[in-house]
RNA sequence: GGCACUGUGGCGGAGUGGUUACGCAGCGGUCUGCAAAACCGCGUACACCGGUUCAAUUCCGGUCGGUGCCUCCA
């Protein structure tokens, strides 16, 4: 497999470091909010990488992070963390506020058809691996302490800059007045944040001899050494995390362990809609079931994101899922031909024996796909296959999972019998009774086309 | 200001130094009780300006534009 690596700015050949297990990382949601489109795109790359891996032969080991403590609204020490801005406003403990939108979260996640993550660490239940961390960084003199936290001093990791790419002189120069003073450098970050006894935050654990909580770049690291080890092969996330994130990440890693992080960093670019980024203030933060009132399942929009690829801002337009939904479709409805008689033949013309021509096939899925994640260019070929027999399509739905198959089933034993009949009337050029029977099955979710072969029907949606 | 990504036909979106994907929508035709599907055909896109080349949408330089990050954000 080839991957963009953006350590390095360039495709690389995917090697893993251990051939039995491939470890990935996913950073995964803050839940002190519903996931929008935009979010859940993030989620239909890396499952596309995780199925592409094991269709290449490897067995993917992959952990999804829940961040259900210490994001902060702001750097300065006095900000909450979102689920306690959350909880207060919904008037909820910071507890249920995360249950709920756990739970609202994979109801998503699952709907698109995403496999679940070999482990799945929520961020609170690694609180004791946290503080570990922090004492390791601390013995290790990275850190300092300030009024409100340990801090990371960005100064001590040589390497800071480089995997963003970082003006640190720039960042100096451009930081905001009211930068937090204590900290020895704008880049610094605090591993572990304490909580004044004025503050009222429900989330908080002693440590160090007072309450506090950890920073939050910190479970990401400290995650990922408990679940996957000290370099793991490949780390994803949002393209808005390199520079901060993903940097500190790092910074924290590697100083503590002295061990590269991760081989490979996969990031996703983020997508507009209507050429306008996803922003409530614009009222385009779509949830799935903002989708599902205006008519698309979820998977329609699985469909759109997987025709382009992760790289590179897409847009979002109403017309363009409705193309993607129609696509689908079609695809379905060649599928359902499989059900029928009266189908023309479905067999390609070959010379090859039929797993000859079925690995061919394949092959043409599969490589682009190896390749960076090209599941456009995939998607091209399989629209040239379309009178393909079933297990062509089982093959599609194992790499992309669109449920076509699935999606796709036969009619019940009352259609059948509405086809018949009305092919009884129309033998008897009875068009009122025929086209009466016809709205009828559009009722029930299919249509019948009268080709020369004979009746066929479709899914209408 | 710095950094990153990016600019392809009505929409979405791949890709390539020369044969100009693919889907959706549209148009014309065949077919058809009607309708639809299917099949055939059509539109002739690669921001702009230079350069390299026999040949550039594809390489190089510049210009302009878009988006994001630099406070949390996929």
């Amino acid at each position: 497999m080839k991957l963009y690596n953006s350590a390095t700015h360039q495709v690389e050949d995917f090697e893993p470091i251990n051939t039995s297990e491939v470890k990935i990382y996913t950073c995964g949601p803050t839940v002190y909010s519903r996931a929008h489109i935009g979010n859940l795109a993030s989620y239909i790359y890396w499952d596309l990488l995780v199925r592409a891996l094991k269709a290449n032969g490897y067995t993917p080991k992959r952990v999804l992070n829940l961040t259900d403590v210490g994001h902060l609204t702001s750097d300065a020490d006095e900000g909450d963390d979102k689920l306690e801005k959350g909880a207060k406003k919904e008037g909820k403990t910071v507890w249920e506020i995360a249950d709920s939108y756990i739970e609202t979260f994979f109801k998503d996640f699952y709907s698109l058809n995403l496999l679940k993550p070999e482990v799945i660490a929520r961020a609170t239940d690694y609180i004791n691996q946290d503080k570990e961390l922090v004492s390791l960084l601390i013995d290790k003199g990275y850190t300092y302490e300030t009024s409100d936290g340990i801090y990371f001093d960005t100064s001590k990791f040589a390497r800071y800059a480089e995997f963003a790419n970082l003006d640190l002189d720039g960042l100096k120069a451009g930081a905001r007045v009211d930068f937090n003073p204590e900290k020895k450098n704008p880049s610094d970050f605090a591993v572990w944040k304490f909580i004044k006894p004025t503050e009222n935050h429900a989330m908080r654990w002693d440590f160090l001899g007072k309450p506090g909580y950890p920073g939050w770049h910190l479970e990401c690291s400290s995650i990922i050494h408990s679940e996957l080890g000290e370099t793991i092969d490949i780390h994803t996330g949002g393209i808005d995390h390199v520079p901060i994130h993903h940097t500190n990440e790092i910074a924290q890693s590697e100083s503590a362990f002295n061990k590269k992080l991760a081989n490979f960093w996969l990031h996703c670019d983020f997508i507009n809609i209507d050429n306008q980024k996803i922003s409530k203030s614009l009222g385009n933060v779509y949830s799935l079931d903002d989708l599902r009132e205006r008519g698309f399942s979820p998977l329609d929009f699985k469909m759109w994101v997987l025709e382009g690829t992760y790289q590179g801002t897409r847009n979002f337009t109403f017309e363009g899922l409705e193309a993607a939904k129609n696509r689908r479709l079609n695809w379905r409805n060649n599928i359902a031909l499989s059900y029928q008689d009266n189908a023309p033949s479905r067999d390609l013309d070959s010379p090859d024996s039929h797993q000859t021509f079925l690995d061919n096939q394949k092959s043409k899925i599969l490589s682009p796909v190896s390749n960076n994640l090209n599941s456009a260019e995939a998607f091209a070929y399989i629209d040239s296959q379309l009178s393909a027999p079933n297990d062509f399509w089982q093959f599609v739905d194992e790499l992309f999972g669109l449920n076509l198959l699935s999606d796709s089933p036969d009619i019940s034993a009352e259609q059948k019998q509405l086809i018949i009949d009305r092919e009884a009337a129309r033998a008897n050029k009875n068009f009122a009774e025929s086209d009466a029977i016809r709205a009828r099955l559009n009722s029930t979710g299919i249509t019948i086309l009268d080709t020369p072969t004979g009746p066929i029907w479709q899914y209408l949606s």
